[in-house]
RNA sequence: GGUGGAGUGGCCGAGAGGCGAGGCAGCGGCCUGCAAAGCCGUAUACGUGGGUUCGAAUCCCAUCUCCACCUCCA
């Protein structure tokens, strides 16, 4: 079985194989820290993580590595609206960015390059680029000159004449309208902290050539896949390639791009208001079930954001974490060893396999999970472990595994001894209304369940007994 | 204007010539003192008009609508 996954641009899919056998290179586009995190950046980094996880999981060894960009013009505008520092304020954001990354299980990258660290190598790069003619200075800045290089526009196969002009510096200063900024010249205007020295004098780094210094330095000159936001494939993956290729280097093999969450049909954005704050939604949602909600659509699919996805995600994930814990407590926990080397139902390999088929995979956990179930109802403990097994690692692919540790202790963030705690007092109301319900005193019973519910323990009965749970969030 | 994507049942979403993925919600049942959870069963579908075919949501032609990038964007 080989992994297909569909190339931006050659628009096909095609069997994945590594530059170096075992060993795949990711370089993901990540956040410009200008703003608060949304949901919609979400979905690109978990998509990204399920693509290392399903690749870890085939036994390659990723190294992922994801940047910040940390300095834009963006950045400069609304540090300096409200007042801050631009380095203060990137820096606020990208701690932002990390905590909505880590909420959601989102495996740290190999590295986190951030463009204001590695002014030599964008500098150095841009030389290399003007030494070989497909790059000029004019007045401090230095530019990138698109018709110097005949493959321009082959990513997103566009017609130079066809385009609408790059509007990224004032056009009389280029040959072409299309060049694009590789090194901006300091205006006076702007902060100083904002500037660094070169051969053409202070500035700071145009957007595009950070992405081509930064892969280069931690991937080599050629890598395997290069990922990122739809949004990103022209004009800033367009400009990457081009300054790579120009330089002489093989760049990225593969381009991955994933979809956007909409709403009512339209792109997200910050226009359509904050409802769609990471912030936001945690405060009333767990955070699993926005991973499952983000992660349940193919990547390549837009995802329709309605104001019932975190429910149902949450229902799915209510699900998905009350057989685990049903079924670990009726036949043991396995091992988180034993999960990562289970095997693998043929069905979710397939369409792991299959461009990261994640609805369909998730189809073949939902079919496991109630086979688990109705083994749980039928006592038959050996089908009960089997499914445990196979649920538990086929939502660690998805990084979702209920038992994994990013959520174990998720519940209500409490602690263990707060839980045990809790635990002694609710044992005694348990044992309390176990005696009402012998004495078929239903009124007793029922009032004890009511309040407990009110504190937002929920109370289920079984045959064995009666379980206590926190009810879920939002 | 250039480039690309999408229209599937109440909702979210897979699929891509022939046994109606899966989830959520609904309905009926089992279980339960009642619930919850779980299990079983179940209706409603492929934008529109033509065509090809024994057979089309899936192929072809036409047409309508929506979205995105070309300006910062996940």
């Amino acid at each position: 079985m080989t992994l297909r996954l569909y190339d931006t641009a050659t628009r096909d899919e095609r069997d994945f194989a590594p530059l170096t056998p075992g060993r795949v290179g990711i370089y993901l586009c990540g956040p410009t820290v200008q703003g608060s995190p949304h949901v919609g950046h979400l979905r690109a980094a978990v998509a990204f993580d399920v693509l290392q996880r399903w690749l870890e999981r085939s036994g390659y060894q990723v190294t992922l590595v994801r940047n910040v960009t940390d300095i834009d013009d963006k950045t400069l505008v609304k540090a300096a609206e409200a007042g801050d520092d631009w380095w203060a304020w990137a820096l606020r954001h990208e701690r932002e960015f990390q905590a909505a990354y880590a909420a959601v299980g989102v495996k740290p990258p190999a590295a986190e390059p951030r463009a204001t660290g590695h002014i030599p190598e964008i500098v150095a790069l841009i030389a290399r680029l003007v030494e070989n003619g497909h790059a000029y200075a004019h007045e401090g800045s230095v530019y990138f000159d698109v018709r110097s290089f005949a493959e321009y526009g082959a990513l997103t196969r566009q017609a130079l004449d066809a385009l609408s002009p790059a509007t990224d510096s004032p056009s009389e200063d280029k040959r072409d309208p299309h060049d694009f900024a590789l090194w901006k010249a300091r205006k006076d205007d702007e902060p100083t902290t904002a500037s660094w020295d070169s051969p053409w004098g202070p500035g700071r780094p145009g957007w595009h050539i950070e992405c081509s210094a930064m892969s280069q330095r931690y991937l080599g000159d050629e890598f395997d896949i290069h990922g990122g936001g739809l949004d990103l494939r022209f004009p800033h993956h367009e400009n990457e390639q081009a300054q790579s290729r120009a330089a002489g280097y093989g760049f990225a093999r593969l381009w991955m791009h994933s979809a956007w969450v909409t709403q009512s049909g339209a792109k997200m954005s910050k226009s359509l208001g904050n409802g769609l704050l990471v912030s936001e939604v945690l405060a009333a949602h767990e955070p699993a079930a926005l991973r499952l909600a983000l992660a349940a659509v193919h990547y390549r699919s837009m995802l329709e954001y309605t104001p019932s996805t975190l429910d149902e995600a949450s229902a799915q994930w209510a699900r998905f974490q009350g057989f685990v814990a049903r079924a670990s407590e009726k036949v043991g926990a396995p091992s988180l060893e034993d999960v990562a080397a289970a095997a693998l139902p043929d069905a979710f390999v397939e369409a792991m396999d299959d461009d990261l088929a994640v609805s369909r995979a998730l189809a073949v956990i939902h079919e496991t999970v109630r086979a688990g179930n109705a083994a749980l109802t039928a006592g038959d403990d050996a089908a009960v472990a089997a499914a445990l097994m196979s649920a538990r690692a086929m939502l660690g692919v998805l990084g979702l595994d209920p038992a994994a540790p990013e959520w174990a202790a998720e519940k209500a963030g409490a602690s263990d001894a707060a839980m045990s705690a809790l635990d002694f007092l609710v044992q005694a109301d348990i044992a309390a209304r176990a005696a009402a319900r012998a004495a078929k005193d239903w009124g007793t019973a029922d009032a004890i369940r009511d309040r407990l519910a009110g504190a937002g323990i929920v109370i289920a009965d079984a045959a064995d007994g009666a379980r206590w749970s926190l009810a879920s969030e939002g």
